[in-house]
Order: C-alpha cells, then structure tokens, then sequence
DNA sequence: CACGCTATTGCAACTCGTTGCATCAAGGAC
DNA sequence: GTCCTTGATGCAACGAGTTGCAATAGCGTG
C-alpha cells in the first residue's frame, strides 16, 4: 500500500463530521482513519481490523467495525462484498468508481463511472431505481482469463 | 414458497451430469436437489441447511455448502452476494437476470438480462470483460425509497 | 459380485463479522 | 471545572460459512 495521503478526502473535517452527527471522536476512531488515510483502493475489514492493531494492539474488531459503519454513514468510506463474500472498504475520493471482479482470477479492475452511465440511466428510468456507482460490483471473466481458455 | 417443482431446470439430469463431471450422486444430495426443486427465486445458504435439516435431520452444513459449489460448478445454481454479504443462491433457468437490491429497504428486484445487455456490451467492449448476467447484484435506492425521502 | 480408487461425508476448529450488555468517557450545559 | 446525557468501548457469545482430516461410500473395472 502507499504512504501517501490519500487525496480527495477531507480526513481533517472528520471529527467535526461525526459531531455534527451526534456521533463522537475517540482515540480508537483516530486509530482506524489513520490506517484509512494511507489505504490505496480497497481493503477488507479483517485487514483493517489487523493494521489497526499494529498501530494499537488493544484495538478491538467489534469497535472497528462499529466505527467503520460510523463513517459509511457521514459518507467518508463506503462498503461492498467481494467475490467470496467478505467485506471490501473504499474511500469515497472524487473519481466514484465500481468494480470488475474476474471470478477465474480474481482480479479487480476499477469501472469509471461514466461508464456505467447511461447503464445506471436505463435503471433509473425503467425501475426508478437510483444506483450506487460505488457500490456497483460487476462478476464475469477478464480479458485474461476470456483470452485464456 | 411454491410446491411446484421449478420449470426450466433439468433436474432429472443432475445426477448423470454430476457424473460426468467426475462427481457423485448421494443420498444427502438428493435431499439437497428436492429442496431446490421448489425454491422460488433465490435463498441463502442458512435457509437451504434449514430445510435440508427439516427433510433429514442428520444435515450438516458443510456437506450442505459443498454440495452447492459441486452444483454451481456443473452450472445447476449459481450464487452472488446480498446486501449483508450472505450467499444467496438462484436456481439457472432460462430466464437469466441479475438483481437490484434496495440499501433503505432491502427489496429485491429481478433486472431481466435484456436490460442489461448494452451495459454488458461496454463492458466486453471497452474491458474485454465478460459478465455473468445472473452474478450482477446492483446496489442503490428503490423508487418507493426515492420518493419518499 | 468383489475390488479399489477417490469423491464425499461428518466433525471439529477456525475466520469473519455481528450483537447484547455492563461500563466508560466525549462533549455540551451550566 | 463539574455534571450529566448518551454514544462508544470491550467482552463474550453467537451466526454464517470454510477448511483439514480421518472414515465412509459411490461407481467404474475386472
């Protein structure tokens, strides 16, 4: 992963987010977005969970989690299941984005959200449906794989 | 549920193409496959062990689990992942379709294939990226949710 | 039918993530 | 600074699903 801050996200303004929530800032909350800060791409929360604890070996999986739902709902990370099922954390940086899982190789390729535009227009008018581009994960075979067999 | 047993899949046939496969039939996958034979629409992995359990109670949920990869892999059932990230398997007829799941209210909606398919066409296109129409789980607000906020 | 290979089973232990609850502490009010 | 409300924490127990392994049993072969 890099070290690198990652851009895009107003980590500073986060406790004031929480706040202005109801919700409170804790030391155990400093902890994770520190770990969160320098995440490139994705993350399952297991690992979350285990950077967590390098930096703070009294960090506890229920309090990450917990805190993990916290900024989903101010809208600072955002969720989704991976192939096998587990969970799989992201920023929401400014370049939304979802996801290409190949299910032979695993392989995850980001899909730019023009892409899926007028895909995410056709459900809206048919279904009134309004997608979450962030949330969207696609499975099927990479040009790899496809290429492959 | 429905009692009646699912059209579109060959039920019949499972036996020998497990056979084919160099699988095996068994007496616990038998139990399995008659409660498959009546699902309607998709259920989870807990629900099928539950049901297994009322037909036979001596079910065990790892055989129950492996049985299901054993007919995923023959291209009997497949299965995705719901909001929750628990398994959520759906019977291979031949109306293949993806789904649009609710995050305010859960609801589930069938999205036929032929709706998807420009999107789908993007994707091979642009990605060379082929996708499993029955895999697609795509996440956002429902029009009931929409227009109530 | 008996034999042998190997897929399958059941069990127990494990991982990931969630939840109920008693206790602790953030942070707004005074 | 002190008090008080209520959100957060840590723990233990739990649910879903997976995995390693020894014992069992399909099923193709002779």
């Amino acid at each position: 992963m890099s070290t690198i801050e990652n851009p895009g996200v107003a980590w500073e303004q986060v406790p004031e987010r929480l706040r202005e929530h109801g919700l409170r800032w804790t030391s155990q909350r400093a902890t994770l977005v520190s770990v969160l800060k320098v995440v490139d791409g994705h993350v399952t929360g297991s690992q979350l969970v285990e950077r967590c604890r390098a930096l703070e070996p009294a960090t506890t999986p229920s309090t990450v989690y917990r805190t993990l739902d916290a900024l989903e709902s101010i809208g600072v990370i955002s969720h989704s299941h991976g192939l096998d099922g587990r969970e799989e954390y992201h920023l929401l940086a400014n370049d939304e984005h979802g996801h290409l899982i190949c299910s032979v190789c695993g392989a995850d390729e980001d899909l730019p959200a023009i892409e899926a535009s007028s895909f995410v227009n056709v459900l809206r008018r048919d279904h009134g449906f309004a997608v979450r581009i962030d949330h969207l994960t696609v499975t099927g075979t990479c040009r790899t794989c496809a290429t492959e067999s």
